[in-house]
RNA sequence: GCGCCUAUAGCUCAGGGGACAGAGCGCCGGCCUCCGGAGCCGGGUGCGGAGGUUCGAAUCCUCCUAGGCGCACCA
């Protein structure tokens, strides 16, 4: 247990007991005795008021009849102090029970950052359990765009967090390269060679509008030409030559095209296989652009893995028939339905349409089904916050076959508003205006932008700034953590050729209790939140909280530096600051480390 | 229409029952004979509105207002 833990720890149980002793005494009346899980310790905002500090007082003085204040004072009789990192205690404001700790706390903490080193700040909150944080999983229907970014960066991020916090951590992406919308993906593609090949084609209604398909068309042209495409007319186009209207498809009276998907295309094998194969060659090249930008952004997944696995596994049909045979389903208007109501839902879902093909949901529960099988814990999807919802679904369909539904964890992300020059970039993917996000790390650094996502909570909407991420110099939050860290690695190049030994080892000899300055002890108290701040970080999956940490010890250090002088100090003294240094340093690198962002030894 | 999310400083965002509400950007003014001025210090304004619960509410509840997102035999 780190330090702050096993303080925190102590005073819960001093408090505890000071109140029990008070109630022994007849200072108190209490009908029970008081157990150290219920007293609250926190870190007070204002300084002078401690270290730490309780409302215990204020919590109990309704059940006690006692005004607060005067339960404080009774309490505070009775605290035990001897033998613990507590100096004192007073009771202040409304009754609060102020705890102002020994400097020896402070020293303890500095060792233990020296010894721990690369390792300080994991513990073992996670306790081994084995975690799936799935992210991002893009359609493979295209490049990734700046969404994909986010989610890509907190996914990254908060696997890091779990890892450190003691969770066994796997990342994962799905791709969807099965189903309908390959299919239209496929017919995409075959328009786009048409039209290379100066041949008059339009795109089916609900197509894959986007020119970057022009491109793959271009090189499936030149690795593969033309050989095997059908004669006729693509199945979404008239199989007579066209005299009608200018309508391939029915349309509703409201002059919508009818069944906009291939549902209504007509049947023709031959022509679904060239579809097919054109698809199979643009996912392949899709996923390859997808897992090039994201290695470049400095994601790496453990799995890839492929909806048409799970499909070839036979898994929807598996999950259809478990369903079915556990009674949760049943037949409506030609479609199997699953009783999602009986498990929460607002309303039961369609699992295999009439005409015959899975709903998305299907093979996505056949995956969910797979990673518990595989032995995970705990399920964590990153999702957009407009599929919001959809962990209802999911979990009703695990509750359904038998699963604990807590096992899984849908977080939501909210958008992102691309601002460049004070104004919004639009993002619509329908009209094909994807904002790339190979694009756009040409623009922003691989570190400015996993700062800025991770830096807003997920369910905020968020707006990034490319010209303020852009600043490569000054005024960019990003920046000014790492430029702390590469000002005390130039200390550190300076104390060497000065013959300083700035060994961890030797460090932690030096005379550490004259670190006595505020600017000293405000950096070794920040410094020392660190294990608890990954902690919190993880179990309430919350990633900014380490751009924000990231930032405070920054903060605290460039005030240190800026007041207080390492080298050329009396011996004793410059020891006791360059571990000072030491410790911050290794606290920025493996703050640095989780968020994925270099620690530079120089700027 | 129903449901969920959001509303905090001029702007972008933290804080989610505690003691005077924070940071960055922007604006104004200071600080280098010396370890990196990509830094430090100082200056101003704010919890969308109205009720309620509580010793205590930005935080919890209700209503209202304004945004966003869902409510597919799409994925």
């Amino acid at each position: 247990m780190n330090v702050v833990a096993r303080v925190r720890a102590q005073i819960r149980e001093l408090v505890a007991e000071a109140i029990n002793q008070a109630r022994f005494a007849g200072e108190v009346t209490l009908s029970r005795d008081v157990s150290p899980d219920e007293i609250s310790v926190e870190r007070p905002k204002d300084r002078a008021h401690g270290d730490w500090a309780t409302n215990a007082a204020l919590v109990l003085s309704r059940e006690a009849r006692t005004a607060p204040r005067m339960l404080a004072e009774a309490a505070a009789r009775h605290l035990n102090l001897s033998g613990t990192l507590v100096e004192r205690a007073e009771v202040a404001g409304p009754g609060f029970i102020n705890f102002f700790l020994r400097d020896e706390w402070l020293i303890e903490t500095l060792r233990a950052i020296l010894a721990a080193g690369p390792d300080y700040g994991k513990s073992r909150a996670g306790e081994g359990r084995r975690v799936l944080v799935e992210f991002v999983s893009a359609n493979p229907t295209g490049p990734l765009n700046v969404v994909n970014a986010r989610h890509a960066a907190v996914g990254d991020v908060l696997s890091n967090i779990l890892m450190w916090a003691g969770y066994r951590v796997d990342r994962e992406f799905y791709v969807n390269d099965a189903g309908n919308q390959v299919r239209m993906l496929g017919a995409a593609m075959d328009v786009r060679i048409r039209q290379l090949l100066g041949e008059d084609a339009r795109l089916p209604e609900g197509a894959y509008a986007g020119e970057y398909l022009i491109d793959v068309a271009r090189e499936f042209l030149r690795e593969h030409g033309t050989a095997g495409r059908p004669a006729g007319p693509p199945p979404w186009e008239p199989a007579a030559p066209a005299n009608e209207a200018n309508s391939s498809a029915p349309t509703t009276k409201d002059g919508e095209r009818d069944g906009a998907g291939p549902a209504s295309w007509r049947t023709d094998p031959e022509y679904e296989a060239w579809l097919s194969r054109l698809a199979r060659f643009a996912v392949e090249k899709f996923v390859e652009r997808q897992r090039e930008v994201l290695r470049r952004y400095r994601v790496e997944y453990d799995r890839w893995y492929f909806e048409s696995e799970i499909r070839a596994a036979g898994g929807p049909e598996q999950v259809v028939r478990r369903l079915s045979d556990a009674g949760h389903t049943y037949r409506d208007g030609g479609a199997l339905w699953l009783a999602s109501t009986r498990f929460g839902d607002d309303k039961d879902r369609v699992l295999v349409k009439a005409d015959g093909e899975y709903t998305y949901v299907v093979p996505d529960i056949a995956y969910h089904v797979n990673k518990l099988e595989r032995g995970y814990d705990l399920l964590i999807d990153l999702l957009g916050r407009d599929h919001y919802g959809y962990h209802v679904r999911l979990k009703a369909a695990l509750s359904a076959l038998g699963f604990d539904p807590q096992a899984l964890e849908v977080l939501y992300l909210h958008m992102v508003h691309l601002v460049r020059g004070g104004e919004e970039v639009r993002m619509s993917k329908r009209r094909g205006e994807i904002v790339d996000m190979a694009e756009f790390l040409d623009e922003v650094s691989v570190d400015a932008a996993r700062y800025f996502f991770v830096m807003r909570s997920i369910d905020s909407e968020m707006e990034f700034d490319l010209d303020l991420a852009n600043l490569k110099t000054s005024d960019n939050p990003v920046y000014y953590v790492q430029y702390a860290h590469a000002r005390l690695c130039s200390l550190f190049r300076q104390a060497q050729e000065s013959g300083l030994d700035a060994a961890g080892g030797t460090l932690s000899e030096a005379p550490l209790e004259r670190l006595a300055s505020e600017p000293e002890r405000d950096l070794l108290r920040k410094l020392a939140e660190f294990p608890d701040e990954v902690e919190l970080a993880a179990l309430r999956r919350e990633p900014h909280r380490m751009t924000r940490y990231a930032h405070e010890v920054a903060s605290a250090f460039h005030v240190f530096y800026t007041r207080c002088r390492v080298l050329g100090e009396e011996a004793g003294l410059t020891a006791a600051r360059l571990a000072l240094c030491a410790a911050t340093r290794q606290v920025l690198a493996n703050v640095l480390g989780i968020l994925g962002i270099d620690a530079p030894e120089q700027m």
